[in-house]
DNA sequence: ATAATTAAGTCAAGCGCTTGCCTCAAGCCG
DNA sequence: CGGCTTGAGGCAAGCGCTTGACTTAATTAT
């Protein structure tokens, strides 16, 4: 096929490790020999096969992504922050998308083991037990981004959902309003949809403002949902002064309803989304949000992930990385 | 390290081919020894080792995709698309970033080749000519995704920028609209930019109407390249009734810098955009564009290269998809 | 002058799997 | 009963590179 060492190795009249040495630039070889082996090496166009080294080194410098859905603006922005620390370490990326699906995440660790990553980061589904022990069974450094891990065997980075949750929902209340309305993700998802959830309650709690259950809807993080969702809530006795959503995309749902319904943003009723993504800033008003460092997610997952492989001690197992309130034009003071 | 071959054929007392054999399902062995081997196997967690058999087969079932930027919905789409067809024919994805630099294009050039990819897609930066000829000689089959390739030796594939840019504005031109702007791309970008703007003149000179320097202005493909843009054609003597903008992004700017103005739309004036992505139908009013078959475009993609790959037989080097004009608020018929 | 060190290489055994070719015994046919 | 086919399996070369151990000659130290 292509030119090996082999080929190089002939024409110079050295041997094989020679060249290979002297390709790897490990010094044992005089001036001339190399000088002479690099010019061969240059005019065959040789091109290392990476699979042989891999093979002979046992490492492959490939990391496996596994992920639920690219298309997912935070996915896609997460992965992006990876990718750039990963190539500074001369790491490369398999992604493998699997819709979030048990038996998909499962085959795709499986896969990954067959290919010898040096390592993977998993931010897939909701992390099922079955997953987090396949996932340590491989023996593969692994990080998990933004899922919440049982053992804590496996070190994962997240945002700290109740804190961020309860900062928006602070952030309203220091605005004045009393009546604020939630509309949440999916609760069953530890993560990001109960932990939100909890997010507002302990606010409400601290500021002695009264839990209400009909001021919370539940969505799908969609943006149609969250229009739905507001639909609901203002045909309620009790309509809120504000709402926060779990999400931009159903913050925006929840604009376009509200101003289907006649309501003017923010003077009649104040909006708060959760990611900043780009939709927030296209929607009209511009959305007030919290700010996910997604990333930075990345970059962070990478950086740890890193250090695993080389066999670097962590400080700690599971690390958080601050969020940032975002104020735009969806929310005001109420007097 | 791991368990082999060889520690199964080891086990069972039969050579390693036996075992190669069994495992890859060639019948050649008795259903007795066969069932002993899958046994031992399964109880040994034997994972078979990818990297040895990619350098025995000289395929790696690896495909790296040249990609300038993922946090783009547009290429993440694409990714996505090009992913799922990819797990159906058994291949995994390598992604590679550049930010649309040719030396980081090159760069990954080389180490996907040095990783023996099976395949490339290449959907990064504007095609520079030493990009193509490096791709055209690795010899390994590539597929470019919307960028002009200049030697037909590389198939690609494309949307035809020119007629469906024509076909927005025949759809303006159709609601009765006669001072149309444009809000292009830049316009060095053959692809999306100058193509998109030929289609725009070619429209209206199709339908007699004059074309005018002061109604294009040049954004980047940028929500606020757009805003400024609309900014600017506002203040002109010649004030459209509607607008074309390059992308939704710059269609949704546009949108803002016209309310700004105290415009409404599309009462009093229309604005539409392209690409179809998340952000136009976050804005408001939801706005009218041309709707790219962005997951098609990859799935297709990654049809062709299989069939490169496999060694058939291609009917043309330059497809086409087809896109679709989605009427949604932010246009209105002109009386 | 001799022993010890070093520079410059070579050898060959891996890494784990695939595969064309060979063997050997059993079954089959005429 | 001898030759032929066939089923079941083994052999070993090969994929391309790495690396510890070894060799040899030259250089240095004593």
């Amino acid at each position: 096929m292509s030119v090996t060492l082999k080929d190089i190795a002939a024409i110079v009249g050295v041997s094989e490790s020679t060249v290979s040495r002297v390709l790897n630039g490990i010094p044992r070889a005089s001036e001339k020999t190399s000088k002479r082996i690099l010019e061969v090496a240059r005019s065959l166009k040789y091109t290392p096969n990476e699979v042989a080294r891999s093979l002979a080194k046992q490492q492959t410098h490939i990391i496996g992504l596994i992920i639920s859905d690219i298309y997912n603006p935070y996915f896609a922005a997460v992965t992006g922050g990876i990718e750039e620390i990963a190539g500074l370490y001369g790491f490369n990326l398999i992604i493998a998308t699997t819709g979030g699906q048990e038996e998909e995440e499962l085959k795709y660790i499986t896969i990954l083991k067959e290919k010898r990553v040096d390592g993977m980061i998993f931010m897939s589904g909701r992390m099922p037990e079955i997953c987090e022990k396949t996932l340590i069974e491989t023996l593969i450094p692994t990080v998990v981004v933004a899922r919440q891990v049982k053992e804590e065997i496996l070190p994962s980075i997240h945002i700290d959902n109740v804190s961020e949750s309860y900062q928006a929902v602070e952030y309203l209340i220091k605005l004045g309003h009393r009546k604020i309305a939630m509309i949440s993700g999916d609760l069953g998802d530890i993560e990001s949809g109960y932990n939100r959830w909890l997010g507002y309650k302990k606010a409400l709690a601290d500021y002695n403002l009264p839990y209400r259950a009909e001021l919370l809807e539940q969505g799908d993080f969609r943006m149609n949902s969250g229009k739905i969702a507001m639909g609901k809530l203002l045909q309620q006795n009790t309509v809120p002064t504000a709402v926060f959503a779990a999400s931009d995309a159903m913050g925006v749902g929840a604009i376009k309803a509200a101003k289907e319904a006649g309501l003017r943003i923010p003077d009649d009723i104040s909006i708060m989304g959760f990611d900043n993504n780009l939709i927030s800033r296209a929607c009209d008003p511009e959305l007030t949000t919290i700010g996910q460092p997604v990333k930075d997610l990345g970059k962070n997952a990478m950086e740890i992930l890193n250090k695993v492989i080389k066999g670097e001690k962590l400080e700690k197992r599971t690390y958080y990385l601050p969020c940032e309130l975002i104020i735009r034009e969806s929310t005001r003071l109420l007097i």
